[in-house]
DNA sequence: AATATTTTGTGATATGTATCACTTTTTCGA
DNA sequence: TCGAAAAAGTGATACATATCACAAAATATT
């Protein structure tokens, strides 16, 4: 157990600024677990008591809306989960389930907070990141109310083979239920669509296996609806 | 000049913990403007080197969407103004502007980080206010993305009455067609539905002049679309 | 006060997508 | 490995809302 939090990306970014005592608070203060594909991490509505810390893996980030549950968006290892939703809240205003098996850090809220006050560097790099993650989610609600289904759906691909994925060919990791859900669209619609992108010749799909043929086009499409 | 930020509601949460000097650091490097409705306070694309507190007034921040701008949300003093946009990155992402004569205080980022890292209690402050105003985000774009025009609508006139102006009478402080942006709407359909609110008898109407007469009702279309 | 500009009001029509209904395929658990 | 459940595929239909096209009213501007 000693020394497993230094290796970790979760202090990797601010690691030179904390110091050995502050390394060991979070050495005896935290919980690695498994968590298996469909597993739920974060449950909106219960108590949150620890900081979560994706080591690895792909989650989703959902939340109940007026009607329905709603994927926010996906998530990839390394990154902080529900920093927002545990510090801002003592409950948990979001939900976070795995999408691939994943390896999660839990960290205790109080430890957490307290390296936060005590370390600088620390908190400054937490802030830059909440801001970061507020622009962002400030512009992914614009595009998906502004683009219509085509576009959202292009963009979700090309997300997934350059962020996600960093390849041209994987395999979806979510059902096109859930695409739909993210993309504000029905599952019926996204079927449509992908088979028209099939058609048109731009991604090549076998089962839940993509290729993505024509990138141009697919951003052209992103750009254009 | 002297003492006006000891007054001023930017520090008052936190007043009891910043120190003197750091008051003091703050009195030295901020400056008050006063803005006219239509004024831009903040803008997208220009390089943000102040952050920005409202002390009065009513303002919109807006993003350039793919398609179009688009307002995020109305925001009214007293409020940090941009706080992601000017700490997540040198260039602001998003926009603000005046839509009602507003006074907004501008402080050096540079003094305004270093009281930040100084004081403990104002970053944990900052931090707290911006993972609440992302939880408040994700709310709202799941609302905003699930529910129809006519709910939408709903909200934003129970938000005005509620919060913005606190009273059943009010004025609306944006045009029908910043409405419709605002709900993901054409200028026309807030045009048709407010006329049929009125119609319906749960709002009356002269002008901007609104008056919500059946709260009840309204709420009920905020939940039922 | 006179004119230009923006905002509002309202019908007619077009359209993207949801919904429904059903089948086929794939995946998963006992 | 077999049966059940979930996911995917596809047509027909419905509907909320955009868009277009003007007219009327209200607000700025000189």
């Amino acid at each position: 157990m000693k020394n497993e939090c230094l290796n970790c990306a979760c202090v990797m970014r601010s690691m030179q600024s904390l110091k050995n005592c502050q390394l060991e608070q979070l050495e005896n203060n935290h919980a690695v677990v498994q968590f298996r594909k469909g597993d739920s991490i974060i449950k909106q509505g219960m108590f949150s008591t620890n900081v979560v810390f994706l080591k690895s893996g792909l989650v989703k980030i959902h939340i109940t809306g007026p009607y329905h549950e709603q994927i926010v968006r996906l998530a990839k290892a390394p990154t902080y989960l529900g920093l927002p939703t545990t510090i801002g809240d003592k409950i948990n205003q979001y939900s976070v389930t795995a999408v691939q098996d994943s390896e999660v850090c839990f960290i205790d809220l109080n430890i957490f907070k307290r390296v936060l006050e005590e370390n600088k560097d620390f908190s400054s790099y937490i802030i830059l990141e909440l801001c970061k993650s507020e622009l962002e989610s400030y512009r992914r609600c614009a595009s998906r109310t502004q683009k219509q289904t085509r576009g959202n759906l292009a963009d979700v691909l090309i997300d997934l083979s350059e962020n996600v994925f960093e390849s041209d060919e994987f395999v979806l990791p979510i059902s096109q239920s859930d695409i739909g859900n993210l993309v504000d669209a029905s599952r019926e619609s996204v079927n449509r669509l992908l088979s028209e992108l099939m058609n048109d010749g731009i991604i090549r799909m076998e089962g839940r296996k993509i290729e993505i043929l024509n990138k141009n086009s697919l951003q052209l499409i992103s750009q254009n609806g």
